[in-house]
DNA sequence: TAGTTTACCTGACTCAAGTCAGATAATTCT
DNA sequence: AGAATTATCTGACTTGAGTCAGGTAAACTA
């Protein structure tokens, strides 16, 4: 790993926890515990149940209790029975709640301004261009690729967005039934496999592969959601792909794509694919490639 | 001001501190309060005066006198009299102190790591390089510039960089004693004034007016580190200058430059300033600008 | 040389943050 | 219906972080 880049990532860090960890300071600025002022905000003017605001605040349930009495005590929310279950409870902000909920918005607000106050318009856009794509770029870090089951809700979730993407974007169109003789039960190991990539627990893309023989597998439905390409994320998930075939024995890899889709045609020859004869039948393939691994 | 721009830097405080903010927290990692991890980090491996460490960390007197008996009797600081002044004291990391330094070190290494690990080399270099620009302009948002004396040390500093720069610059050379019937007794208030900029307290540039008549200013002096250029700076004194000026009565605001100095006269072009005629014999000028207020 | 200042230390405190072991009431399971 | 589970609450605790009011010895100042 190159070390300059770690030297970076460390001073960026200091350098921000000093700059605009103020930011988070302003929390304390209006006399109250920083728990609280967390909390406050965390209810919002919607309100939250109190589950909820647990586990998004990782607190412990007394001490979530006792910070809602003092906010209760004073006057700033209050804690009702909503739901059907008579256990549960919501949080919500009273009036003097929701102006305070509005103060520390217009608190963080300013602070924000003080950064882009003293900057040119020019050097505001750089800056603000910068910071989305450091944001941008430390989501794709935090990206997980994990074998998971193909039947799950999130898992057809990803694959009706990948087959209405394929319909818009084929000049044929597409219909998932023609000519598809591959059904989720072929990403079952060992005879097949089956992987999301998650953002925050939020599933951005997906892929499945299928052994067509003992030795050969054949990778289907890679799909990324728009939001997290440019990301390096199908990459990520050809390669834990291609692992998972290594251990189920293949010796290769091969799939098959549309014209229509570019981008993945040059992810595939950058991965090491070579193009190769048709190997198959379906309608909708243009291209079809392979990797020795 | 731009709301979209207020809500990047918001959302962008959020997802450092989130995702990097966990750099930190790798300090409580150790099985030690944060403050101690700090302290004993900040004592680095020359050592430290108990003065310096004071001041930098923001601690009372007698919570680092704790701190560091607490360290001291953990076998990884040791604290002794040095200077010619008995009664100061120096804080100096044992041979067990350097390990568990090294430890923390290997630590915030391994976390920036982390974070570039998921990430192809092309997205490296993008975070990396996105990374510093934020750091850059974030610095260059806390740079102040204000009104300063020109007879302190920092001032002499400043200009003698900007001598220096001068003398490189200019194709004839520069004598700072040739022609130049500005000394530094004319930037004092009211007949004159001189600012300086500032990053966390070191001056990264200069610039200063001195009325000429009672309606009319001149700018002079203006330079910025070479660290600090293209932030900004310049601009900042100027419109600072200007105000000054204006405060004084002037109506007018003059100044001279030399051919050799390209940025300075776009700076002055972009900034109101329109090219006159010669007014003044300073042998060094080629090109003279003025600005009604 | 006596008084003041400085650099550091000690003890006694406060307050925030968080943990843990029950208690209580509603709900679900068997 | 009775037992187990769940969502919340209460009380008793620990630990960290930090403040404040002195105290001591060395160094400076008039």
């Amino acid at each position: 790993m190159d070390n300059s880049q770690i030297i970076q990532i460390r001073s960026f860090s200091r350098a921000v926890t000093r700059r605009v960890g103020a930011l988070d300071e302003s929390y304390l600025r209006r006399g109250r515990p920083l728990g609280e002022a967390r909390l406050l905000f965390e209810i919002g003017p919607e309100g939250a149940g109190l589950g909820a605001l647990r586990s998004r605040l990782g607190l412990d349930s007394g001490y979530l209790s006792r910070m809602l009495r003092s906010l209760e005590a004073q006057g700033l929310v209050s804690v009702e029975k909503l739901d059907g279950d008579a256990r549960s409870r919501r949080a919500m902000l009273t009036e003097k709640g929701r102006a305070e909920h509005a103060a520390y918005d217009a608190l963080s607000d300013e602070l924000a301004n003080s950064i882009l106050e003293p900057l040119s318009a020019a050097a505001r856009d750089r800056l603000v261009g910068a910071m989305a794509e450091v944001e941008r770029l430390l989501a794709a870090a935090s990206i997980a690729v994990e074998e998971e089951a193909a039947d799950t809700e999130e898992a057809q979730q990803c694959l009706t967005q990948y087959f209405n993407e394929l319909a818009e974007r084929f000049e044929e169109g597409f219909d998932p039934g023609k000519g598809n003789a591959t059904t989720e039960s072929d990403f079952i190991p060992p005879r097949g496999s089956f992987v999301i990539a998650r953002l925050d627990g939020n599933p951005v893309g997906c892929g499945a592969l299928r052994m067509i023989d003992a030795e050969t597998a054949e990778i289907k439905r890679m799909w990324v959601a728009p939001s997290a390409r440019g990301l390096g994320v199908a990459s990520r998930m050809l390669r834990k792909l291609e692992a998972i075939s290594a251990s189920f024995g293949a010796k290769t890899v091969c799939l098959d794509t549309n014209r229509s889709l570019k981008e993945a045609q040059s992810l595939y020859k950058r991965q090491g694919y070579d193009e190769i004869a048709r190997f198959n039948d379906n309608p909708y393939a243009d291209h079809w490639f392979a990797k020795r691994l």
